[in-house]
DNA sequence: ACACGCCCCTGTTAGC
DNA sequence: TGCTAACAGGGGCGTG
């Protein structure tokens, strides 16, 4: 009560805000969202935090599914096992080709998985990696290891490009997804792939295909992306 | 260490 | 129309 937000950041998905005694560290899951609310709207079904401050203003956590989640942490929050063990910034120095390729030697797993894998590069999630994918022309299922250095600064440019295309775009809209004052995106319905399997590429016009990889859904084009 | 499968949860939609 | 199963943007955990 009566403390101050000092700084808001992010590292991947987790949102971080600092107070002068310690930090909150919110991850937004698959169905969340924050709400700048003026006033006191009827909360709603889901609802399941709020934030008061002076004035009219409040900050309201809504989450269907309960994916996300609300840490405390007195401590250094960039310490936090929640976030100390990501990968790079995908939008920061520390992402490059020569990174990628390094730490991918060896390993078998798909690009795809990989690349979503924190541990790797934070905060690639499902859209942007497939779309990252279809930019690099590199095939999702080939195993990470067996890429050359060429295809990871490939990737790297992909990864920059379709980042900084969706937050110009507002980010992306499948359902829920909308900002802090409610606004939806609008990147999709600029994504090549993802969510187009069975139409046209709109590259070379051949059919979009579908896979599914560790219960996710994976989206590319087999002439495309060989 | 790594790769993989399962699970958490609710809501929507496709298919019968 | 109504039921059921599958699936959805994430990521942690247990297993081999």
């Amino acid at each position: 009560m009566g403390r101050r937000v000092e700084q808001v950041e992010r590292r991947g998905k987790v949102l971080i805000l600092r107070f002068d005694v310690g930090s909150l560290l919110v991850h937004l899951g698959m169905s969340g969202h924050l709400r700048l609310c003026q006033g006191a709207p009827p909360t709603e079904k889901h609802d399941h935090l709020e934030i008061l401050f002076p004035g009219p203003w409040r900050l309201r956590l809504h989450d269907p599914r309960r994916f996300g989640g609300v840490l405390w942490t007195a401590g250094d929050p960039l310490e936090h096992p929640l976030v100390a063990g990501l990968g790079p910034e995908p939008l920061e120095d520390g992402l490059t080709g020569a990174y990628l390729f390094n730490a991918s030697r060896g390993r078998r797993v798909a690009i795809k998985s990989f690349l979503m894998n924190g541990r790797v590069v934070a905060g690639i999630g499902n859209i942007y990696a497939n779309e990252a994918l279809f930019r690099a022309r590199l095939n999702p299922l080939q195993p990470a290891g067996g890429i050359a250095r060429k295809g990871f600064d490939r990737l790297v440019t992909g990864i920059q490009g379709v980042l900084q295309a969706a937050l110009r775009h507002g980010g992306t809209t499948l359902r829920d997804y909308c900002d802090g004052e409610g606004r939806p995106g609008h990147f999709q319905l600029e994504l090549n792939v993802y969510g187009r399997s069975g139409k046209p590429c709109l590259a070379c016009g051949r059919l979009v295909r579908h896979a599914r990889q560790g219960q996710r859904s994976t989206f590319w084009c087999a002439h495309c992306q060989p």
